[in-house]
Formats: C-alpha cells, structure tokens, sequence
RNA sequence: GGGCCAGUAGCUUAGCUUGGUGGAGCAUCCGGCUGAUAACCGGAAGGUCCCCGGUUCGAAUCCGGGUUGGCCCA
C-alpha cells in the first residue's frame, strides 16, 4: 500500500502493487495489441519467435528467452521499426505421443495400433496445449508483447503445407534420397530414439570384449587379429578394417602367426612372448582376404576382405576393426565405400533371425557369452578383457540400444555442407565463438539429416510410392486433391493421408504414402516461411520478412532449431533465415544444477511474479551476467536487484512526488540549461552520455553492458548524488527559480531515464512516465532517445569527478580521525585541482561540513616526503636485477630515501653492480602532522582537514546535534513534513550555551515556532550526548 | 571419448583483446549520516586470481599441459 505521500511501504512489495496497476491500464488501454502494429508501414525489424511446446508448463528458462526477445524488439520498435511479433507453437513429436501413450497406460507400438492411429492422434492435438493458458499468462505477466491470436501452429494444415511445399521444393533439386541410416534402436520399444533421448541414456559398464583370429585365406596357420566388445554382432562380419597410414606387424606367438597394429602389440603383448616375422604399412594389408567366421548368411557381394579407414584408432584394441555395416555408423559408411554386403540377421525386437540356427530367437546380447564359447571351442579366440566404457540404454525402459540399419529418407545436407558454411558467415552469433566453434565445427562435419520417423504424431512424409518403382512427391493440398481426384481431405496427418492412394501416372497402380512422419525439428525450421502460409499466401509478406534478422534461444539449440533454420533455408533458398542470433546459457539453480522437477530444486515463475515481480526478474537475468554466461538463479539475487535498481528508482520517483504535489509543481517552459548551475548541467550531461551509451550497447546486442550503465547512473550519479546534494533545493517553502530550476531537471533526467529502461524493465518505465505527465498513452510509443550533440559538457563532467573525489577523500579524512560530519570544521585544504565555482564549491562545504575551502598547489609545507621505488619504472630500466634493487630500497627508510632521491641523486649497488636511479624511478608520499586530518594521500588529489575547534565551532556542532535529535522525535511522532511545533527543552550548560547561540537555526530546521527553556520537565525525551545531558519535549 | 565455454573474496561478478602493486555489489565487523531511500557515506576484514609448466625484467592477463564444473555431441 502507498501511504498519503507516494511512498511504499516496502521497496519489494512496492514493484509488484506498481505492476498489476501497469497491467490494468495495458489491458484497459490494449497497449499490447497496439504495440504489435506500432510504427506498421515503417522499415521492419524482422524478428522470428521460436515456438515452444505448450504440452509442459513454462519455466524460468523460458522467461529468460522472452525477457532477452522482449527487451530487443520493444527497443527496435522504439527506434522507429515495425516489429511483427508473431508468436509460434510447436506441436509434434515424440514427447507428446509419450506423454499420451503414458496417459493411456500404454507404452509400446503395436498396442498404438490396436488403440487406432486415429483416436490417438486426437488425443495428442489435445494434449499439445494442455498447458497453454500458464503459458500465456507468463507471457502478459512479464509484458512480453507477443501476437498470441494469431500465432503459427505447426500441426495446423496451412503450416504443414507450406512444409510439404518445401519438402517438394529440396526433391526437385534432387537432394531427398532413401537410404539405410544407424539409428540407436531399442528392442524393446520397438523404436529408433533421437539423438535427444539418446544422450540422457548413456551409463559406464563394464562388458567382456575379445580377441577374435581371422584365419587368412589360403595360409596355414596364419591370422588377422581384431578386437570387439559386441560379439553377437560376429555373426554379420563382412570385413575387417586398418588404418591406412599406421605400422602393422606379422608376429609369432604360441606357434600362430597373426598380424595386428605395431603400436598396439606393444601394449597388448609381453615383451619376448613374440617374434617380429615382417612389418607393413596398413595400406599393404588392403585386400587380403579371410576365411568367415561364420556362414549362416551368405553375402551376395564380395565380402571378407580387409579394407582402410582412418577411424581405426591405436587407443584401444588391435588397430584391426571388425567391420559389420548394419550395426554400426562408422562400418555403415565403409560398407558403403567398399560396396559391401548389408548382412543383418537379427529381428526388430532385437533377436537373432531363424538363419542364426544356433542361436535364433534369443536376445543378441544375451548369446554373448555362447557365441564366445563357441570360437573358443573352434581355437579362434586368443583372449577375452572385462573392458569398461559408455554403453546407451533406453531412457524409458533401461534395454541396451542398438545401432541398427534403417531405411529412412533423408536429405543430403553433406551435399550442402559449403553452402551451409558459407550462408553461417552472413550471421552473427552472440557470443560471437558459437560461429567458428560449437555451430562451425558442426556443419563442417555435417551429416545428411534423417527426416523420417517410424511414428504417428508428426508431420507426415508427402512421399508416394508404387510398386513399380515410381514415386511422387506432392507440395500442396491442391496437388494431392488433383492427384488423388478427392474433394476433400479432412486434415493433413495420419491416417488421414494414409488413406489416399494415388493412381501411378507410369502404370496406374495405386500409389501409396510411406508410413513416416518426419522429425518436428523440420517444422519449427521451416518457420520463417511456413509461419506466414508461404507461398500458398503473403507473398509479398514473406519476402519483407525474410530473412529475419534477429532469434534468440537457448545455447541447447545450436544443433537444434539454430540448425534446422539454417538447413531449410540452405536447402530451399540458398540463404540463412536469420542474421543475428543470441544464445543464452541456462538458468541453473543456486548451485549450478540443472533444475529439474525430480531434485525439488525448480523455482516457479508465479511465485517470484507475486513476491517480486516481472521487472525484478527481468532485470535480474539481464543484468546479472552476459547472456551466455550460466544463470546461478537466486530468488535472492532478485531481491537484490528488486530493492538496489528498481527500488532506487521508486524512491527517487517518490521523492519528486512528495515535494512535486506539495509544491503543485507542472513540468513547463523549462528553465534553459545554459542557466541552470553546473550541478544541473553535470546531471543533463551523464543523462546525454547514458543515451550515447545505451543506443550504442544496445545495437550490438549488449543487454547486459545497458543494464549496467543504467544502473550506475540510476544509483550512483541520480541517487545517490544528484538527489542527496540538492535535496534542500526542493525543501524550500517559497516558489524559487531555484527550486523550479532542480524539478525541471530531476523531472528531465528521470523522463529520459523512463524511456531509455522501457525495453529492460517495462512496467517501471511505465509507471515513471506516467506520474511524470507523459503524453503518450505508453512510454512504449516514445522514439527512443537519441544523442543530440552538442549536449555533453565534458568540462563539468571533469570538475564533478574531482568534486566527487575531493568529498570521497574529505570523508575519509574524518573518519581516519573520528571527528563526526555533524561537527563544523574551519577549513579544507585541497591539492591538485582548480578551485570551483561558487555552486560546486558550496556542495564541497556543506557535504564536509567545512566553513572555507583552500585550493593549494603545493602542500609541502604540511608534509615531509617520503619514496619508493616504482617498479614499473625499474623494471623495463635493470631488467632481471630488478627485484634485487627493489628489494634493497624498501629497507631503507623512505623519508630519507627521498631527500637522497630529491637532493643529490641515488646510486645503489647490488650484487657488485651499481645502478644510477632518477627521480621518475620512484613513487612519493608525504607525512603530515598532528592538527590536519588528510584524506588521499600520495594519490593525484589529497585532501586536507583543519582540525582545530574554537568555541563558535563547538557551538555550532551541538546546534547540529540537536537539531537531529529533535528530527527524529518529529519522524517518531510521525509528524507531517509542514507540521510546526513548539520545543522545551532542559540540560547541561554548554549544550544550552550551543542552542542559545543558534536558536534562529534549530528553530527554522525543525519548524519550531517557540523554544522554552525548562529545567526538569519530565515529559521529555532524555538524551546522552557527547557534551552532555539534554531533555526534549515536544509540544504541537 | 571429442568440441565449446567457464573457474578471480563466503556468494554474484568486473578486469583478460593491448602484460606493469587485482576492482565492485551482497553478506560480516567498526564508525558516520538520515524528514526521499529496507537507503546512503567512510573504514576494516576477507584473494594460492583452479593447478603445473613455459615466454618475459615482470603473468589474473599470452602460450602449453592438467583439473573441476556446465553445455553440446558420441
């Protein structure tokens, strides 16, 4: 609550009280809505959202992304630009089906089937926006403008054609291709996983490996080495691998000859054990063939044969490789080199096929130890090594995965790998590493993308096909109504498409769709052009929006949704869809973990919005750390930031209230600058740099740089300076042109200041601007302001630093000594600046509380010297004997050190050497005496203080003692600030001697209309002061 | 296992590009100030600038190696 003068109660409590009065008028007023076409027919700033899934509830995570997006786009809106702000949803993929599978009790495909692909795929639109009001109510709750009634839906048919259309679009250029991908595979689920799900199963284990003999073809007793930790996959060896540029070795050992890598038979066998028979090259061995090991399938293609690849490494095993290409990424793609057979005799629920005689029907991994036993028994096995290492399981139900050969369609991103790199270097990335480094190092080894899933909720693959071999690939619902000849298609997933067979143009069989759905990284890829229904609508739109200039996400989606705008963009139109980008880090908790709901450690948004508010947390992410630095998150660290910055703010805009209503004071016709004091100017002029600043930081993209210029000038030069030194200005109870002079200025400084932090902290921006008197219905329609010179006078901004400093060092000075501020002093004596004028040099004496202030050039008189050596002086002048001579003069005592340095000029010896050493060599200090209390002594400005008291000093100081304790019986009354009173007051003789000398003071600070000497009364407050007893009645 | 980023006071961090006696805020303690401020001012205490090595007269800063944490990828 406000009491009768502006002021709140509590300063964190304050800013939640000014928000929901900030979003009453937004929404009275619709300023949000009105934002989003603000400045509509002007230069675009060109902004893309990327589209969250609305299936889980937001987090804080999420309010960083949209405090960086907001604060960025309310800032180019107020420069003058149309910002469309469209916002985006992302609905299909794998965690949706998840989340309905676990809501149906169900967990498996073929029990999706039996539940019916069509009532399924209801229940997951329904469940995509399960928790779509939490979302937008964060989003109005932190004044995110956002258009959120008419966002883009990537499950919605418009969207997906445009996905399709694009899809047709990379097909014509011939860049879709079906192949076998690897794919981790669980047996159990029946499912490839994504690389996403694939990562959160990794576990060390500890698993058996072997040494397995390949005898060579047509040589007795002689072998090729290698090395597995997957044995079942033996049964579909079709070639061993070497490197091509390592040393191998032909060795006796136990009466066999076998070959393997030089390097590693001397790790893996004793020394002496073996015999050195012949040394090759790896390439030397390319082509040898072997005999199988197993014949259950007989390859169609020439296989077992030894091939070269650089990915054999001499870490581990033999530096022979056992090549089986359907269960592995690396032997996939030498299969493919090599043209070897694809042997792959294991079932999709991850047993051994009927072929596999011995073994058909069990669990791959589960033969193991059998299959083992069984080349032991056969003489083949030459050891066998527990061998630990990270093995992926299925997150959902813990079975080993395996790396299996799919087939899947897949675009031919590797094609578009100098296209991709060249379209990157048109981006800036902030931090500008992620270019070269995590985003660059990845497309340099890009892979071909593979679109399809074996699944049912997700945009499906527009792909038909017949059985005579013809395929069509279809980009519009026009084009599928037209093939198909159907009028209608009720909606563009499965198994609505499923159903539609198209006649074969080459032989009139029906055509039908391929299962897949692709991957939902596609769709929220394809945003830039399928957010607007392109090219099927806004034609024209498209083109003025693309491509974007700025996104900003989380640093997770550099390989994600950073990729997948690249990849399409790339791939469609040869040019990235972004030209700037920021990727934030993460918010963790107070101690760097990951918040997660299992750990109990999430913070939830509603909680800090109801104790601290929007701003507070805003102003928090934004000005705790760059961006991309992690977010230790700390509901502390908000209300630090919450009582500091924006409670600062409050309070100086509570200080103008109080004394602007009382005065009735209106901003209008504004005294001119040029006549305004130097204190005003000063003020004028940090406010005009601040803007310099902020335009600068801010167009490159430096939110955290403008929050902390915002805040030094906030709390330091507004607050805690320009209000505390003039606050008498305003106390004044007749109508001055000084007093109009210090509003026009505090009420200039803090207009500007409202505009300049709208786009961090919207809803104090808000609030400032409008108990300013703001004409705008929204500081938020403001231009933002912009430098205007000639409006920085150095000059001043130069005397008030060293005015600052000369206070600074006055006060330490005083507290060096313990004499309190309250008590005058005669005199200041500073050194090393130019005096002040009359207005500065006011502000000097009363934060000093000095009667006169000298300006000396030299205060030597005061001092004696005293040296030290400088060793940035000596350093680069001795070289390494240095430390030695440094070390010899700080033993000797420095004031004699500096006459000998001042007078005739030093020469010192060290380790035999003499070294001549000049005045610039050292560093001077001066000493003082007793009666002076100095403050910055021996730096560029000292100041010095005249300790002496006489009587009327003495005075003067209990006048001012009493003064306050008579305040703060007013404030304990709770008096109003123009209440007059009437005082009596008791006590020793010399504080009555004090009072009586500066009766007219005491009685106009403290509204006093009548002061009564009373000895004894006893209604009184007793005080104890330094000079002695003193009682103080208050009467009104 | 690989890539990227980071390690500075009890906590949050600046400084690192361009080497020259390490700064600030919060918290603590002492003192002061206070009719705008749950504020403010002065001071104290608190540092192996993650570790080891190199370059240099001199390294928080540059280089190499390691370590710990985060993220991404396997």
């Amino acid at each position: 609550m406000e009491d009768a003068n502006g002021n709140n109660g509590s300063r964190a409590s304050g800013s939640v009280a000014l928000e929901e009065e900030v979003l009453k008028r937004w929404r009275e007023m619709d300023i949000i809505r009105r934002l989003l076409s603000h400045n509509k027919g002007r230069e675009y700033f060109r902004f893309l959202e990327g589209p969250p899934t609305a299936n889980a509830p937001p987090g804080v995570h999420h309010i960083f992304s949209r405090t960086i997006k907001d604060t960025i786009c309310r800032y180019k809106n107020m420069k003058g630009f149309y910002v469309p702000r469209m916002g985006g949803w992302d609905c299909h993929g794998l965690p949706v089906e998840i989340s309905v599978e676990k809501q149906l009790g169900i967990e498996n495909k073929e029990q999706i089937e039996e539940y019916g692909i069509e009532p399924f795929i209801k229940k997951c639109k329904e469940s995509v926006f399960s928790h779509i009001d939490q979302w937008s109510e964060m989003t109005e709750r932190i004044g995110y403008v956002l258009d959120l009634d008419h966002p883009y839906i990537t499950m919605t048919d418009p969207y997906i054609e445009s996905v399709w259309w694009s899809l047709k679009e990379i097909w014509k250029k011939g860049l879709l291709n079906e192949g076998h991908t690897i794919v981790p595979f669980c047996p159990r689920c029946g499912t490839s996983l994504s690389s996403h799900e694939v990562a959160q199963g990794y576990r060390e284990v500890s698993e058996p490996s072997i040494f397995v003999k390949f005898k060579i073809q047509g040589q007795e007793n002689s072998y090729i080495l290698a090395w597995t930790t997957t044995p079942w996959t033996l049964i579909s060896n079709v070639a061993l691998a070497v490197h091509p540029d390592e040393f191998y070795i032909k060795v006796k050992l136990n009466g066999s000859e076998i070959i393997l890598a030089e390097a590693r038979a001397k790790v893996l066998l004793k020394e002496g054990e073996y015999e050195v028979i012949q040394r090759l090259m790896g390439s030397d061995l390319e082509g040898i063939r072997y005999e199988p090991l197993f014949d259950f399938v007989r390859p169609e293609r020439p296989a077992h044969f030894v091939a070269t690849a650089s990915f054999v490494t001499m870490e581990d095993g033999t530096g022979v490789v056992h090549i089986a290409p359907a269960f592995g990424e690396d032997d996939y793609n030498l299969g493919v080199q090599y043209d070897l057979p694809l042997v792959q005799p294991v079932n999709s629920d991850g047993t051994f096929g009927e072929e596999v005689t011995p073994w058909k029907g069990t669990f791959v991994k589960d033969a193991d130890p059998s299959i083992i036993e069984n080349l032991r028994e056969r003489g083949l096995l030459e050891g066998v090594h527990q061998y630990a290492h990270q093995y992926p399981f299925c997150w959902r139900c813990d079975t080993p995965l395996l790396y299996y050969a799919r087939k899947g369609i897949y675009i031919r991103m590797s094609q578009l790998r100098k296209d991709l790199m060249d379209n990157n270097e048109q981006i800036g990335w902030y931090p500008s590493n992620i270019k070269k480094g995590r985003f660059g190092n990845f497309l340099e080894e890009v892979k071909d993308w593979n679109l399809s899933r074996e699944r049912y909720w997700g945009t499906p693959l527009p792909l038909w096909r017949c059985q005579c071999g013809n395929e069509l690939m279809v980009g519009s619902i026009q084009e599928l109504k037209e093939l198909s000849g159907l009028d209608h298609i009720p909606e563009l997933h499965r198994p609505y498409v499923d159903a539609v067979k198209l006649p074969c143009p080459e032989c009139g069989n029906p055509m039908s769709r391929v299962d897949h759905v692709i991957d939902c990284w596609y769709d929220s890829g394809s945003a830039p052009h399928a957010s607007l229904h392109y090219p099927f609508e806004n034609q024209e739109e498209f083109l003025k929006q693309f491509p974007r200039d700025f996104i900003a996400e989380g640093i997770d989606q550099t390989r994600g949704w950073f990729y997948s705008l690249l990849a399409v963009s790339t791939a469609v139109f040869n040019q990235p869809s972004y030209r700037n980008v920021i990727c934030h880090a993460h918010v963790l908790d107070v101690e760097g973990k990951k918040m997660s709901k299992s750990k109990g450690n999430v913070v939830e948004p509603r909680e800090i919005f109801t104790s601290d508010g929007a701003d507070a947390i805003r102003w928090y992410l934004i000005s705790s750390s760059a961006p991309w630095r992690p977010k230790l998150f700390s509901v502390e660290g908000v209300k630090e930031g919450n009582r500091t910055f924006l409670g600062t703010l409050r309070n100086v805009m509570g200080f103008y209230r109080t004394y602007a209503d009382l005065d009735g004071y209106v901003h209008s016709d504004p005294v001119p600058l040029k006549d305004r004091p130097e204190v005003d100017r000063w003020l004028s002029s940090r406010v005009n740099k601040l803007i310099m600043e902020m335009n600068r930081r801010m167009d490159d993209f430096d939110l955290n740089g403008a929050a902390t210029a915002l805040s030094d000038l906030v709390i330091e030069d507004l607050s805690n300076w320009y209000v505390r030194v003039n606050r008498r200005r305003f106390w004044g109870t007749e109508d001055s042109m000084d007093k109009k002079t210090a509003y026009d200025s505090l009420h200039e400084a803090l207009m500007t200041i409202s505009k300049l932090i709208a786009p961090l902290v919207p809803f104090h921006a808000e609030k400032i601007y409008l108990t300013l008197g703001g004409k705008m219905d929204s500081v938020h329609f403001e231009p933002y302001p912009e430098y205007e010179g000639p409006g920085i006078d150095e000059q001043v901004m130069v005397k008030m630093d060293l005015l600052k400093k000369v206070v600074e060092l006055g006060r330490a000075a005083r507290g060096a000594r313990n004499i309190k501020i309250r008590q005058p002093l005669r005199k200041a004596v500073i050194r090393g600046t130019e005096p002040f004028g009359e207005g500065l040099g006011s502000i000097i004496r009363s934060e000093l509380n000095v009667k006169e202030v000298d300006f000396l050039d030299d205060l030597s008189g005061f001092f004696e010297m005293t040296a030290e050596p400088d060793p940035k002086k000596l350093g680069p002048k001795l070289k390494a004997a240095s430390g030695r001579v440094r070390e010899e003069l700080l033993s000797v005592d420095p004031r004699e050190l500096a006459r000998t340095v001042l007078g005739s000029g030093l020469t010192v010896e060290v380790d035999g050497m003499s070294y001549t050493l000049e005045r610039e060599d050292f560093r001077f200090h001066e000493v003082l005496g007793e009666r002076w209390a100095i403050g910055g002594e021996g730096e560029d400005i000292e100041v010095l203080l005249d300790l002496e008291l006489t009587d009327d000093l003495v005075k003067e100081g209990i006048a001012r003692e009493v003064v306050r304790r008579i305040q703060t019986m007013r404030k304990e009354m709770d008096l109003e600030y123009d209440a007059h009173i009437r005082l009596i007051i008791s006590g020793d003789d010399l504080i009555i001697s004090g009072i009586e000398a500066f009766m007219d003071y005491i009685l106009s600070e403290t509204l006093a209309d009548g002061l009564e000497f009373s000895p004894g009364s006893p209604l009184g407050k007793e005080w104890d002061m330094d000079q002695g007893k003193l009682n103080i009645s208050i009467v009104l």
